[in-house]
RNA sequence: GGAGAGGUGGCCGAGUGGCUGAUGGCGCUGGUCUUGAAAACCAGAAUCGUCGUAAGACGGUCGUGAGUUCAAAUCUCACCCUCUCCGCCA
């Protein structure tokens, strides 16, 4: 009985929220009308299974009843004016007062209606995934990524290389056991020299992006509400994978680019500010629902990961070069720690759901013989930008949706697995990567 | 948590029931003037939706939502946020 109440709960939250947020604004649907088979395609080639049809049946009954709601307030705007004409001519109004009472009560029907199916409506245009670029392959396996380059050598060992797990708990820097006995499985602690090394990693990674890349360092609130994160379009879809303060319904952010792009909702830009470069540190939080098997040891899927995320704002025409910046970006991180990665460009179903066109960076793990996603880098176009309501100025005065995107720089928990599998020596000791030496007290090698 | 004040267009700020989508200022765009710029002057410009090939017509929008009314920026209620004071607290 509880359940079926707090879910009550939960849906009413989502319906009102899902009017509040461009519930006035249906650019998109206007969108989604002219460009069906398009729309279509993209679910298509993201395995997406929503029901257009349905949907656009919904709106043109939306659109029939707001045809009759407009018709009957137009009587009554006109009847008003007349009111108050007569009213200062002294003449009697109460028959026209009597006869738009019961137009009101028409009206306030239709409304109804319309309300119902705008809610409908809204629901399910906030399910739409973001349409493709045009250079992203289309397919329904990973099997489709695209390798677009890669860099580095992988190491080759004159021994038995071993895992990260295994190498972490044997120095004494990674400690799962009691990870779970304070909180559950799959969640890390780091110790000694593994705690001081992830926080070299931080530094390390935000001292390159504000020094050398000219991005504005954030430290943003890891809780952020309903609406931030339906902006970022996390929400509704992956409720699931959210967890969530159920008393102030915020949720812990599962990345800072929920923050990052979120920190402009609802604002008017200056075109001569842009593009925006903003960095942030954040905890990250996922419940990973449903991802159980071998992909689940050690680092490699953990609840609670550190992260340094990239987020930019630029002008629509800017935001495709921007995303080969960014990538460059988190590339130089991984080059500069010297770990072997390759860059894939994702096909359609492999992309996020705001996303227009991503690409991940993969960095080699000689013990497990895998690449490890470490880096998701996604120009997401004017999708958040509609969802959050952030636009700029241009110069002729009308404002016009920015493009947002985002883009791991990098992220911690699979590059600490990295360079343990990566640098570790044969006597079970672990090198540390020179360029992050200054940042954990000139330590160069990490011993048992 | 308690008490008070407030939330209006890109920004500031008027507006307490009926041509108020909203006076005014700043900023913005175009023009006149100027060698150029500034100043001054003139003009333009909110946003969403519905119908329409279009011109345009109409409907909505003053923190959010509900209510009162023929009619709400204006009155009532709830909620959110900001500021000031008090309390509590890492």
């Amino acid at each position: 009985m509880i359940v079926v109440v707090v879910e009550l709960a939960r849906q009413i939250k989502q319906s009102e929220l899902c009017h509040h947020i461009r519930g006035d604004k249906m650019l998109d649907l206007k969108f989604i009308r002219e460009n069906v088979e398009l729309v279509r395609k993209n679910l298509r080639d993201r395995a997406n299974k929503l029901d257009l049809d349905g949907l656009l049946k919904l709106d043109e009954k939306r659109r029939k009843l707001i045809q009759k709601v407009e018709e009957l307030k137009y009587k009554r705007n006109i009847a008003s004016e007349k009111i108050a004409q007569l009213k200062k001519d002294k003449k009697k109004t109460d028959h026209l007062i009597e006869e738009m009472k019961d137009v009101g009560k028409e009206i306030e029907k239709f409304e109804d209606e319309v309300s119902t199916y705008e809610k409908k409506v809204n629901q399910t245009v906030l399910l739409i995934p973001n349409i493709p670029d045009s250079s992203v392959p289309a397919g329904l396996t990973q099997d489709f990524n695209k390798e677009v380059r890669s860099w580095g050598k992988k190491p080759e060992f004159d021994f038995q290389p071993r895992l990260h797990w295994d190498i972490g708990e044997t120095l004494g820097i990674l400690d799962f056991g009691r990870a779970s006995k304070i909180t559950g499985a799959h969640f890390a602690l780091y110790k000694g020299l593994g705690a001081s090394l992830e926080r070299a990693l931080v530094n390390f990674m935000l001292d390159l992006h504000l020094n050398k890349h000219g991005y504005k360092e954030i430290w943003p609130p890891v809780l952020v509400n309903r609406e931030c994160i339906t902006g970022t379009g996390q929400l509704p879809k992956y409720e699931e994978d959210m967890y969530r303060c159920e008393l102030d319904d915020i949720f812990p952010i599962p990345t800072a680019e929920v923050p990052l792009t979120g920190l402009h909702m609802d604002e008017v830009l200056e075109e001569k500010n842009l593009p925006i470069y903003y960095t942030a540190y954040t905890p990250c939080f996922r419940r990973e629902a449903g991802s159980y098997g071998k992909e689940t040891r050690g680092l490699l899927r953990v609840h609670q990961f550190d992260k340094v995320e990239m987020v930019k704002l630029t002008k629509p025409e800017d935001s495709d070069i921007e995303l080969e910046k960014m990538v460059q970006n988190a590339e130089e991180v991984v080059q500069l720690l010297e770990l072997p990665y390759r860059v894939m460009l994702l096909c359609t179903v492999e992309m996020g759901f705001a996303a227009r066109k991503c690409y991940d960076i993969e960095i080699w793990a000689p013990a497990q013989g895998k690449w490890l996603e470490s880096s998701s880098c996604s120009n997401c176009g004017d999708f958040q930008a509609r969802r959050l309501n952030i636009r700029y100025r241009k110069k002729d005065g009308k404002t016009e949706l920015v493009h947002t995107l985002n883009g791991s720089g990098i992220a911690l928990a699979r590059t600490f697995a990295a360079i343990l599998e990566n640098y570790q020596q044969k006597d079970g000791s672990v090198v540390i990567p020179e360029v992050l030496r200054p940042y954990i007290g000139g330590v160069e090698k990490i011993e048992g």
